[in-house]
DNA sequence: GGTCGCTCATACCTGTGAGGTATCGCGGGC
DNA sequence: GCCCGCGATACCTCACAGGTATGAGCGACC
């Protein structure tokens, strides 16, 4: 049975003639009337009764007719799907995300994003730079936002986009010593008891502090490890000492808290977009055209930091 | 696009590879190679990444791949729903019946049918004889089961088949005189009032009635009229009078009335079915192979009475 | 009641295209 | 570098979808 069959069929139940039918079809009555009695044989059951008054559908036939208009709505929506999914207007995006993204660099690309395409399931969970390297590679996400290019196993197979630039500051209670400081040295800083992001998951992060600090690594040692922002504020907030993060964390910033930039000016790894290199996703391609359009229309209107967008390997 | 092109499909996503899969399509592989470049082409996106590890769908055949599933299911479906329905196992009756059908006919046949047919509809309504007769001449019934074959305008469309006799029996209340008795005389009835079906409802009968009790006619015009064997029975339990109906009404006898055969013997017009005679519907005629199935199987181990089938036309 | 007209079925022809065979191009692995 | 496996390409063939001509059945109508 092909999906002509079907067609002539509901075009005979259509009109109740052979004739017309077979206009409204392009072909010639004979062929139909023979492609009709092809299906009938296969079927096994006449499906139309050839009265004078006109051609019916009988009780077979109109059994037959309800399915096989269901299976070329089918036929069509399958050509239909594939567009849509070729254009990434239907799928699945799996991120995984650091907590500081949600402070600057999604809120700016998931708006716009969702807008232009609604049917895409986006599920966004958020992890360390470090475990969402290791599921973007395992193929349990698709996308990761983290901060400095992914290294280590697997990390040839991604590359990475820079979507942000942060610089290092510092967040302290209101009562803090350092509380209404514009800035504070490096020099001061080790010399508090410091609340930084755990080593496991950032180490890039972790590297390039342990490099500046490198007097007192005591102070990194000893330091209090929470794995969000948020908690950094918090417990900076509730007098535990000085957290360390990225600027972009200001936008997180409280009432009984304080933040101070570091000096000398530090920039931290960038935030960066990761993926496949051999995902030919169409919605991860909409979604990396979506951050390149965003940050290009951030940037025209003024700064252009923090939307600098450049694309590179993560291999070496 | 033609299903062929979906079942290939299917093909080369199941073995992930065009040599199986043609293999398992029955055809060689190099046919298998272009149609599925076709189809392609007509969906207007590549469907599979042909990679040296094995062919995989694309997000667009992935998104493909589903409605087509989809789509053949449907597509054997209708020939199954066809041949079911050609058997009678799908589909809808519409049955207007008699209330004294529910004693006997209808209790003997309606389960095995229901049983054999359990994806029939059955749609029941209890109507008069006229209203049924009417109601399948328009089409808004597919079978009717009433007392006497139709006649009058359309009568001439219907084939009737008898499918139970009644003799006339009378029903009173236990304080009633005849309480006790085993036979009463038309003319002992002629000096009752009287409790009957309503004229309009059972032509047959009534016509019947009024040529038994032909130098009585005023006890007949002065009856009182019920719809319902059940509503005659009750009305005779409360003492209004003696109630006519057919013998299967004694099946709905109360502990407060009694039955009384009516001497001499007196039949009714018969229990019959009517069905349009252009009616091919397989759901009709599985209905009546059951019944005569139930009338046989009846007969054989007792009295055939009530159980007799004969098949008749109504038209004269 | 014979004829006409309408409609679907049948007979037969034709051209397209589905499927066959042979072969090429291209990676990957030894 | 060579071989092997796999999909693509080239070309052929025949089945079958579709075309034309005509037949068969059945109302309608004069």
């Amino acid at each position: 049975m092909e999906a002509r069959h079907l067609r002539y069929a509901l075009a005979v139940a259509e009109h109740q003639h052979f004739g017309r039918a077979a206009a409204a079809l392009g072909i010639a009555q004979p062929p139909l009337s023979r492609q009709i009695a092809d299906l009938e044989r296969e079927v096994g059951e006449r499906l139309f009764d050839r009265t004078p008054g006109g051609v019916f559908p009988t009780a077979a036939g109109a059994a037959f007719l309800a399915p096989a208009r269901r299976a070329l709505c089918e036929m069509s929506a399958a050509a239909v799907e594939a567009g849509r999914a070729a254009r990434g207007e239907t799928g699945r995006l799996r991120v995984g995300f650091i907590g500081s993204a949600l402070l600057r660099f999604l809120p700016s690309v998931l708006a716009p994003f969702r807008r232009d395409h609604p049917d895409v399931r986006l599920e966004l969970r958020e992890m360390s730079t470090a475990r969402s390297a290791a599921a973007l590679t395992r193929g349990e996400l698709d996308l990761a936002v983290g901060r400095g290019a992914p290294r280590g196993a697997g990390a040839e197979e991604l590359v990475t986009v820079t979507v942000g630039r942060d610089h290092l500051v510092t967040v302290v209670g209101t009562g803090h010593p350092y509380a209404g400081l514009k800035t504070v040295s490096l020099a001061q800083l080790g010399r508090q008891h410091l609340i930084v992001t755990p080593a496991d998951d950032e180490p890039a992060v972790r590297a390039g502090l342990r490099a500046l600090l490198e007097d007192n690594t005591l102070a990194l040692d000893t330091a209090t490890e929470a794995r969000d922002v948020h908690t950094i504020i918090g417990l900076a907030a509730c007098g535990v000492g000085a957290g360390l993060g990225p600027s972009c964390m200001r936008a997180a910033g409280r009432p009984d808290t304080w933040f101070c930039d570091v000096t000398p000016r530090t920039p931290l790894p960038d935030l960066v977009l990761s993926h496949r290199r051999d995902d030919r996703s169409p919605v991860l391609a909409a979604f990396l055209e979506e951050t390149r359009r965003s940050a290009t229309t951030r940037a025209r209107p003024g700064r252009a930091r923090g939307a600098a967008v450049s694309r590179s390997d993560a291999a070496r």
